[in-house]
RNA sequence: GGAGGGGUACCCAAGCGGUCAACGGGGGCAGACUGUAAAUCUGCUGGCUUAGCCUUCGUAGGUUCGAAUCCUACCCCCUCCA
């Protein structure tokens, strides 16, 4: 067992912000076991790489014998989070919830340890609540305070819509923690509003505030937007490993730095190594192959996944060449449209999904982004004959092996 | 309840009777350059039976040879007053 200080060093490694840190000091060094909770949306079972970064740290405390807890907000989910305007969000079902709940737990042992992560959902203790609690809780906050979030500042400034349901929000979420009596919260920055209001609430309520932490969000593959599914520039814990590696590598130089820091496993030292070698003129090409196979890959996948990936990224971009396993799509011969055992390439591109619609496959073509078994085509018109096997390429990363039946 | 402002393509945002499938920016896709980088430059960014046609500017009607632009009703958002 590592001493408090050796604990204390690794919690706060990586940490945002502590609050209030002085307690949390006298928390761990309590030697009681201390209740964590996490709070995560029922909604986005897809787990990405950003998420890793508080299951990480959820992981350490499991390590040092600490409770923690997994909690599904499927209650506050319904309430939704309506910040893009006009939204509804659709109500999931207790089937839907418990499907999502499930895939979550399939994902997260891959970094939690099962045996000691306790799931909740916080529709166990809502749905009991009855309208004068609400009330009664809805009463423990200002909405002048309310209106210091940030979100809700800006879109009250900017005159977009805030409803009166979204205050209740970070009010239920505070209110899980009082009825969970947590000792921790974690939550990404973004979050530390809500946090503080668990801290508020437990006090009216006579406990003692909870100690808050949040961390940092991951930036997303653009580097700019945090890592989100609806930014579209997340790696996603089920990605394949061609994907989640291709993804890695393109990544920028300098956002590279960040992944490090948040998400691998190396020292603080062996970091600070990478980043010299790059200075003394390595490839930071090279560097970024420790990040994407060896850090990522092998921990989500395993270690032959990683270095298969790897050498389809170099056969791929290094020299060039189609790789060798390429998704086929059977196109039947009616749906061809032409009877001469000829089919329009335009409608190919479409048929083997490689675009949307007809129109872009024309722009596609027009832009000379296809290719067909290697050859340029830019003629729209073109008509190919039907009976063999087809390679099909939309721009560098897209490759489609077309068969007929 | 009253007064005013506003709803335009993925997002922001022009346009205010024809030349508008709709300026500009962002995002996205592709091309060049590369390390599948980043930055930069270029093209594209509603659909189709693609030199043409069809559907789109909150919704439904109307005026007009012709409407995103004018009129009517309705829906939604915002601000101020009560």
């Amino acid at each position: 067992m590592p001493t408090i200080n050796e604990q204390l060093r690794e919690l706060k490694r990586g940490t945002e912000e502590i609050l209030v840190e002085k307690d949390f000091i006298e928390r761990i060094k309590s030697k009681k076991p201390l209740r964590i909770k996490v709070g995560f949306d029922p909604t986005a079972p897809d787990l990405h790489l950003g998420h890793t970064v508080i299951i990480n740290k959820m992981r350490q405390f499991q390590e040092f014998g600490h409770e923690v807890i997994f909690l599904i907000g499927d209650f506050t989910g319904m309430i939704g989070d309506p910040s893009g305007v006009n939204q509804t969000r659709p109500v999931l079902t207790r089937e839907e919830v418990d499907e999502n709940a499930k895939t979550y737990k399939k994902q997260i042992y891959k970094i939690l340890d099962k045996d000691k992560t306790r799931i909740e959902f916080n529709s166990k203790w809502m749905k009991k609540i009855t309208s004068a609690q609400l009330i009664d809780i809805a009463s423990k906050y200002t909405v002048a305070r309310m209106l210091e979030r940030d979100d809700f500042k800006q879109r009250f400034k900017s005159e977009n819509p805030i409803s009166v349901h979204e205050f209740l929000y970070p009010l239920v979420q505070g209110y899980d923690s009082v009825a969970l009596e947590a000792d921790v919260e974690m939550g990404g920055t973004d979050q530390k509003f809500n946090l503080l209001v668990g801290r508020h609430l437990q006090q009216i309520y006579g406990q003692t505030p909870q100690t808050i932490i949040t961390l940092p969000l991951l930036e997303g593959l653009d580097g700019i937007k945090k890592m989100s599914k609806s930014a579209d520039n997340y790696i996603a814990l089920n990605d394949s490993p061609d994907d989640m590696f291709g993804k890695v590598m393109s990544l920028s130089d300098d956002l590279m730095w960040t992944y490090f820091d948040l998400i691998s496993a190396l020292r603080l030292d062996q970091i600070k190594d990478l980043k010299k070698r790059v200075k003394d003129g390595e490839n930071p090409r090279d560097i970024k192959f420790i990040l994407g196979p060896e850090e990522i890959v092998t921990r989500f996948h395993n270690n032959s996944a990683a270095s298969k990936a790897k050498d389809s990224f170099l056969q791929r971009f290094q020299k060039g060449q189609a790789p060798d396993e390429i998704k086929t799509v059977s196109i039947n011969y009616k749906d061809t449209l032409l009877d001469n055992g000829k089919v329009n390439v335009a409608r190919l591109l479409l048929l083997a999904d490689l675009v949307t619609s007809l129109s872009e496959g024309h722009r596609a073509l027009k832009a000379g982004s296809i290719r067909l078994e290697g050859e340029k085509i830019e003629n729209p018109e073109l008509e190919i004959q039907t009976k063999e096997k087809f390679v099909l390429s939309f721009g560098k990363r897209r490759f489609i092996k077309v068969k007929f039946i």
